[in-house]
DNA sequence: TCCAACATGTAAGTGGTTACATGATTCC
DNA sequence: GGAATCATGTAACCACTTACATGTTGGA
């Protein structure tokens, strides 16, 4: 069993759900394809930790819906208990960035540019279902805590992201001033006040 | 040209390196085995994307220093022009949190504990790579430049998630004191809480 | 004496993506 | 009229991991 089949029982081990419905639950969770759900499903199945209902429905395609088996349950707390032990981080931005130095200023400004688009608009996709979701008083029992609290860890990392893209931009700014005023903001400065702020929102003008 | 090529490709843009020294280098970039990694070199190499020099050593093993070729710079600029687009994140712990109400309430902050000695390590091995790399007073010109801030990002990202373990924590904390003093310090306080500071090293002992 | 670091490579297998295939409904 | 959502599946291919293979030096 391979660890997006352990994804697959945790959120069938929350409520019984079509291949289709898991496909998009799991993108927060362990990314997959359809192409790569539907044989798991089928080959999980023959191994009694799944079992499925046929629904015929009108107007829409008809489904199936999957859910775990007692053997899946007990394969699933089995492996909940074992401690964690990989976390993989493909992201291509990384690469831009290291490259940064073969940019002109320009557009090395807009790629941190263009991902701070990207987090704002996650950021504020969040804070609706966030506050959605703290109206549902959630307590550390709930079925819902795990999700929840993976919502909230997301949107923090996400802030936090955001803040340091403008400490870059700022490095930026400040690279042009110490060309006038030697050294006044040095990258240490500014590294020494993001230790203790969580959200430069703007550092004025300078 | 896959990515791992173009992470090869920006990291020889700095500096010929072999590939020994390429797998640690690509840990922190786009992290790949040498099984890969070899056979790739060789593949760009043919390409001429990459050449290589025979380096003989003694005491040591042989080893091959590739260099990154006109073409080959060619092509890594015409690819980080092009805007960043795929970020995957493949973490077993986050399955781990999701399905977290499976588990009796000491495992599931053994969980977080675990997860929090593994990034107070990390942590404290970028304190000091940060503190060297602030001595040499790097510009947003220089070729360290992008290491530098991936190292800082990846640091301020170490100690956001920190204040997320500890506010998890609290929350199993807080949900003890709510059957005496009810709903005195709800999700939703300690989430406007975290909204505004950083660092929860210590909400007290309540 | 055994393990880690240095150094490169191949082979087999698993995991994951892209493309092929089908088809109704609803909304713009 | 075209795109998006719902819904499931297969086949070919590429990316990545694990295991196999070899050999030296220096430190615990």
């Amino acid at each position: 069993m391979n660890t997006l089949g352990y994804a697959i029982l945790s959120v069938l081990s929350k409520r019984p759900s079509s291949g289709y419905e898991l496909a998009s639950c799991l993108d927060m969770l362990w990314p997959a394809k359809h192409s790569q759900i539907y044989p798991l499903l089928t080959k999980m199945e023959q191994k009694g930790l799944l079992s499925y209902e046929h629904i015929e429905q009108i107007g829409k395609p008809n489904k199936k819906i999957y859910s775990i088996t007692e053997k899946g349950r007990i394969t699933l707390e089995s492996w909940i208990k074992e401690p964690a032990s990989n976390q993989i981080v493909r992201d291509d931005f990384l690469i831009k960035v290291y490259a940064i130095w073969l940019k002109d200023e320009e557009s090395a400004k807009k790629l941190i540019e263009d991902r701070l688009v990207k987090l704002n608009q996650q950021v504020s996709l969040q804070v609706t279902e966030i506050e959605k979701a703290n109206e549902e008083q959630i307590s550390t029992t709930s079925k819902q805590f795990g999700k929840y609290i993976l919502l909230c860890r997301s949107h923090f990392l996400n802030k936090e992201e955001i803040s340091w893209c403008h400490w870059v931009l700022n490095l930026f700014k400040s690279s042009h001033i110490s060309k006038l005023i030697l050294g006044l903001l040095s990258a240490n400065t500014l590294y020494k006040i993001m230790q203790n702020l969580t959200v430069i929102v703007e550092l004025g003008e300078f």
